[in-house]
DNA sequence: AAACGGTTCAACCGCAGCCCG
DNA sequence: ACGGGCTGCGGTTGAACCGTT
């Protein structure tokens, strides 16, 4: 993009279209247009709104920032869990995945997954439609979320609140088997249809039969070996005990209370029967590979790969 | 304080699909 | 059936920001 240069003032050339950056002016005459006329017929209102724009362009402003319910800031770890588990379901179809995230835009989705999730997956070298990655996402990554829900939705917030509509209905009946955890707390609808019952299955059943998904039952990934997924199931439950205590799964030492990663120490060998899952090889040993500061960083990729490198 | 490098995200581009005449 | 216009989608870019040296 060329924008600094090509950002042209209107005493430069009336016909000249501007781009790049938009001022606090065209905001204000593109919002005042749409408030008067309303959405659509792009080039029309890029004529006759004043604007030296492009429609598409517009489109663009108007949606991805201008909209009144654009939702601003991070995103939630329920908003990441549905990420996570719709692109396993249907890839980087972000409009897709956006319409389930109230507020969140496909583009603000797809910056998310670039500059988080693949930075990750780089740092590690694995692709992020891997069944390495996929595993990853499963086993650390996904749990992890689910206590930083855990956590939000009972320091400040009631999920009625929240801009996602039954976020662990959703994560209970798609991620799990379907345990209803006892944290989801009475305000949740435990008897009722889920969120991805409301809102996928009419929408899109030629894909869904109106089951579960998950990300073992993605179609886009193979299916993972049962036991994988008796070890979310396991994971899941431990989320749901005070006293479930430390357990030994295919070679996993979990100390799995609350899912204290600080210590969680494995030492694997390979992890599935038929030898597809290198990530199985690595050691995560210490207190700190998990980052303290989970939005920014899911793991300590570094240490995580310098581990991995060693058991090589 | 300045330089540098990495990260984020708003914005652009090309393409595909849809609709309508 | 065809072509043109419009819209939406996914990939890519680069300015702005931020942390580090």
């Amino acid at each position: 993009m060329s924008t600094s240069k090509s950002v042209s003032s209107s005493s430069e050339d009336d016909n000249e279209l501007r781009r790049g950056p938009w001022t606090l002016e065209e905001d204000n005459l593109l919002s005042q247009y749409i408030f008067n006329h309303g959405e659509g017929r792009w080039n029309l209102l890029a004529k006759r709104s004043g604007l030296k724009r492009t429609g598409k362009s517009c489109r663009l402003r108007w949606l991805n920032y201008l909209k009144p319910d654009v939702k601003r800031g991070n995103l939630t770890p329920q908003e990441q869990l549905i990420i996570l588990e719709l692109h396993s379901k249907w890839g980087n179809r972000w409009s897709k995945i956006a319409q389930h995230l109230p507020g969140r835009t496909d583009n603000e989705i797809k910056n998310y997954w670039r500059t988080r999730i693949q930075k990750q997956a780089r740092h590690l070298k694995i692709y992020t439609d891997s069944r390495e990655f996929q595993e990853l996402v499963r086993r650390f990554w996904m749990p992890r979320l689910l206590q930083k829900a855990k956590e939000s939705s009972s320091s400040n917030m009631s999920i009625q609140n929240q801009a996602i509509p039954m976020p662990f209905d959703y994560v209970s009946q798609h991620l799990t088997v379907g345990t209803i955890p006892p944290w989801q707390g009475p305000c949740m609808n435990e008897a009722g249809p889920t969120y991805m019952d409301q809102h996928e299955q009419n929408s899109d059943s030629e894909h869904n039969n109106g089951s579960c998904i998950s990300l073992s039952e993605s179609a886009n990934i193979p299916k993972v070996p049962q036991h994988f997924g008796h070890t979310t199931i396991t994971q899941f439950h431990a989320l749901n005990t005070n006293d479930f205590g430390t357990f030994t799964y295919e070679g996993y030492n979990v100390n799995n209370n609350v899912y204290e990663m600080d210590n969680f120490k494995t030492t694997t060998t390979r992890v599935a029967e038929d030898a597809q899952y290198p990530i199985g090889d690595c050691q995560m040993v210490g207190s700190n590979w998990v980052d303290n500061d989970f939005a920014c960083n899911m793991w300590n990729m570094d240490e995580l790969w310098q581990f991995s490198k060693l058991q090589k």
